[in-house]
RNA sequence: UGGGGCGUAGUCUAACGGCAGGACCCAGGCCCUUGGAGCCUGUUGUGAAGGUUCGAAUCCUUCCGCCCCAGCCA
C-alpha cells in the first residue's frame, strides 16, 4: 500500500472526471439544494473554450515541455477593430491562463500597403486594451534574411524554383477547383540556375512581376495552396522598416509559419480561412527541419449592423462616409475609445462571446450590454439637457439660488457628491412635457405634478406658445417649497422624476448622438447588385447644438466618462474648446419608455 | 463539381455516452427620487432520417444546408 490519504475531496474529483465535467456536477448539485441553502454556485472559473482545451491538455501531456507561447500577428496595413480584440483577448488570455507569454509581431511582408502609422496605432490599442508584450515586439522583416537563407536552403533540395510565368499565366497552369494544374515549363530548372536566378533576383536585375520563386510540390494536389505556391515576388517598393534593402519579398504563407518558428510559438492560433494553409505551413517546416508550432483555426467574429473587415472600413474612411479611422462610429478599437467604450467591457464582451468555430454574427447589443454593466457601476451621474424647454417657477423667490445636494453615482456611495444649483428659471427636456399626454405617458402636462430630481416638486399651470409654429416654448410652474430634496413631507407620491438644469448656471454644449452604422443586421445582405454601402444608416449621427449642461462639467476633461441621468453614458470629445464641451453618446440607456412608445406605435398601425 | 470546415432557442456559447445549462434579446412582475440600476419569473433549441446502446447533441451511415479556397493580399 503506498501512503495516499483516505480523504476524497475536491481535487480527487477533479483529477478523475476532469476539471469541466466536476465543476458542471457540482453546479448540478447546488442548484438542487439552492432553496435550502446560502451556496454560490461554483462559476469563478469560466469554462475553457475548445482552444484552451487543447493548449491544456498540450501542457498536461508535457507537450513543448510544458510551455506555452502564443503570438498576436497583425499587418501593419489598417486600424484595429472589434474582430481583432477577439483574438488579442484570446492570445494574451491564453499565455496569461497557463503562465506563458504572447508576442507582438507585426506581419510586414508587404511594403506597398503598410505604414508606420498604422504600426503605432496597433501598439497604442492593444496597450490601451490593457495588454502588454514586454520587449517582445517583433517583425516579420527581421527575418528577412533567414527567410532568405532557408528559400536558398530549399532550392539546394530541389524544393523550389524559380519561375517566369507571369501572374497571369501561373493563374491559368494553376488549373480551376476540379481540374490538376499543369506543371510550369520552369519546374525543372537546375538547381545552379535557381541557385544564381534568385540571387539576381535579390540583387535587382530583374522587373517586377518578371519572375516569382516557387515552391515545388504538387501541381494536382486538390488543396489550391500546394500546387508551387509562390514564395518571394519582386516588388522595388519601400518598406516601412527595412527601406530599400530588399527588392523581393515574401508572401505571407512563406513568411508566417516559419516567424512562428523562429519565436518558438508553441500555439499558432489563427482564423477559419488559414485552415487550408495548414498543410502548406507544415510542408514548408518539415522541409526546413525547424521547430513547429501547431496551428489552430477559430471562427472570426461578426457583429451585427457594423462591418469587421479592414478592406470595407479603408473603403468607409477613404471616400468619406466616416470621419476617420477613430469616428465613433467606427468598431474600430480607435473609434469605440473615442466613443467612450472602456477596455474592460470590451474584454469582457470577448469573455463572454466565446471562441468556437462555427460561423456568427453577434448581436451588437451584447456589446452594448457589456458597456453598460461597466459604466453603470463607474461613471458619475450627472444632469445635461439636449433639447431644452424652458420652465419658469412663478412662486420661486426672483434671484434666489440654491445649492442641492446630488449623488454621483448611488451604485457606488463612494463617490460623493456634488452640489447643483437651483433657481426660477430652468430648462427641462422637450420630451418630458407633453400638452396631450398619451396613454401611459407620466412625465409633466398641463395641471400635473412631477419632481425635479434632487429639487421639489413642480406642477405645470400654464404653457406658453410660439404664435406662428404653434410650438411650446415656455411652461409656467408653482413648485412646493415642502418638497425641496425630493420627498414629500406628507408623503404624497408623483409617478415622474425629470432632470433638469438652471438656466442662468447650465454651459452650453454640443452633444452627439450616434446609431447603428447600419440600418441591416448583416450589411452583406442587399437586392441584387446592390452595394453593402447602401446599408449604411443615414442617421448613424445626430448632432445636437443646443444642449445645456450642469456647471459641475466645468472641467471635463477629454476622455472623462459621464452618465447623463435618464439618457445615456457620455464621453467628452478632444473636440471640445474652452467654451464648448462636445460629448459623444457611447450608449443609452435602456429605455422602457421608448420601447413602450414603440409597440404602441405598432398596434396603432395595425 | 475537387479540397477544407461548420450545423444546439431570435443571437452567442456550454454539455466530451448519463437531468440540454449560461449570457444577450424579448415578455411579465417586485422595487425605486433615473421609465436607469438591481432582484424574481417566463417563452423558445440539438438541420433531417435511419442505426448502435439500458441510455445519443455526443458514436456510425445516408441526406440536407451554410462558410472558405482558383492573389505575385493577409
Amino acid at each position: 500500500m503506498t501512503g495516499k490519504p483516505v480523504g476524497f475531496g475536491l481535487f480527487d474529483c477533479l483529477a478523475i472526471l476532469g476539471r469541466a465535467s466536476c465543476i458542471a456536477r457540482i453546479n448540478r448539485a447546488l442548484k438542487k439544494v439552492k432553496s435550502t441553502g446560502n451556496i454560490k454556485p461554483v462559476d469563478s472559473v469560466s469554462p475553457l473554450n475548445f482552444i484552451e482545451n487543447i493548449v491544456a491538455e498540450d501542457s498536461r501531456r508535457n507537450k513543448y515541455r510544458g510551455r506555452v507561447h502564443t503570438r498576436f500577428p497583425p499587418e501593419p496595413n489598417g486600424y484595429l477593430h472589434i474582430g481583432h480584440a477577439k483574438s488579442i483577448c484570446l492570445n494574451f488570455g491564453i499565455a496569461a491562463k497557463f503562465s506563458g507569454v504572447c508576442n507582438l509581431r507585426f506581419d510586414d511582408t508587404n511594403p506597398s500597403k503598410e505604414e508606420t502609422e498604422y504600426v503605432e496605432s496597433i501598439k497604442e490599442d492593444i496597450r490601451w486594451l490593457g495588454f502588454d508584450w514586454e520587449n517582445r515586439e517583433f517583425y516579420a522583416s527581421d527575418y528577412f534574411e533567414q527567410l532568405y537563407q532557408w528559400a536558398v536552403q530549399l532550392i539546394r533540395k530541389g524544393k523550389a524554383y524559380v519561375c517566369d510565368l507571369s501572374a497571369e499565366e501561373i493563374r491559368q497552369y494553376r488549373g480551376t477547383l476540379t481540374e490538376p494544374g499543369r506543371n510550369s515549363p520552369y519546374r525543372n530548372r537546375s538547381v545552379e540556375e535557381n541557385l544564381d536566378l534568385f540571387c539576381r533576383m535579390r540583387a535587382g536585375e530583374f522587373e517586377d512581376g518578371s519572375k516569382v520563386l516557387r515552391a515545388k510540390i504538387d501541381m494536382a494536389a486538390p488543396n489550391l495552396n500546394m500546387r508551387d505556391p509562390v514564395m518571394y515576388r519582386i516588388l522595388h517598393a519601400t518598406h516601412h522598416r527595412t527601406g530599400d534593402k530588399w527588392c523581393i519579398y515574401p508572401t505571407y504563407d512563406w513568411a508566417h509559419g516559419q516567424s512562428d518558428s523562429i519565436e518558438g510559438i508553441t500555439h499558432s492560433i489563427c482564423t477559419l480561412e488559414f485552415e487550408d494553409h495548414r498543410p502548406l505551413y507544415d510542408w514548408y517546416l518539415d522541409q526546413l527541419e525547424v521547430h513547429h508550432p501547431q496551428q489552430i483555426e477559430f471562427a472570426r467574429l461578426n457583429v451585427s449592423h457594423t462591418v469587421v473587415t479592414k478592406r470595407k472600413l479603408l473603403e468607409l474612411v477613404n471616400q468619406g462616409y466616416v470621419s476617420g479611422w477613430d469616428d465613433p462610429r467606427m468598431p474600430t478599437i480607435s473609434g469605440m475609445r473615442r466613443r467612450g467604450y472602456t477596455p474592460e467591457s470590451i474584454r469582457n464582451f470577448c469573455d463572454r462571446i466565446g471562441v468556437a468555430k462555427r460561423d456568427n454574427l453577434v448581436d451588437i447589443a451584447m456589446l452594448e450590454h457589456c458597456v453598460r454593466e461597466d459604466l453603470n457601476r463607474r461613471a458619475p451621474r450627472v444632469m445635461a439637457v439636449l433639447r431644452p424647454l424652458r420652465v419658469v417657477i412663478d412662486n420661486y423667490p426672483e434671484g434666489q439660488v440654491e445649492e442641492l445636494d446630488a449623488v454621483n453615482n448611488p451604485e457606488d456611495p463612494g463617490m460623493g457628491m456634488r452640489k447643483v444649483p437651483f433657481s426660477r428659471v430652468l430648462d427641462i427636456e422637450q420630451e418630458d412635457f407633453q400638452e396631450e399626454p398619451s396613454r401611459k405617458f407620466f412625465r409633466l402636462a398641463p395641471g400635473r405634478e412631477v419632481r425635479l430630481r434632487y429639487g421639489y416638486f413642480i406642477t405645470c399651470k400654464d404653457i406658453v406658445k410660439d404664435e406662428k409654429t404653434g410650438e411650446v416654448t415656455e411652461l409656467h410652474c408653482t413648485y412646493d417649497p415642502a418638497t425641496r430634496g425630493g420627498d414629500a413631507p406628507d408623503g404624497h407620491k408623483v409617478k415622474a422624476t425629470l432632470h433638469w438644469v438652471s438656466a442662468e448656471h447650465s454651459l452650453p454644449a454640443e452633444v452627439r448622438l450616434y446609431d447603428h452604422l447600419f440600418t441591416k443586421a448583416d450589411p452583406a445582405e442587399v437586392r441584387d447588385g446592390a452595394d453593402w454601402k447602401s446599408n449604411l444608416n443615414p442617421d448613424s449621427l445626430k448632432v445636437l447644438k443646443e444642449c445645456r449642461v450642469e456647471p459641475s462639467l466645468a472641467d471635463a476633461a477629454p476622455g472623462a466618462r459621464y452618465q447623463f441621468e435618464r439618457q445615456g453614458y457620455f464621453c467628452v470629445d478632444p473636440d471640445s474648446s474652452d467654451g464648448l464641451l462636445v460629448f459623444n453618446r457611447t450608449v443609452s440607456l435602456r429605455d422602457t419608455w421608448a420601447r413602450l412608445q414603440k409597440t404602441q406605435k405598432k398596434a396603432a398601425e395595425h
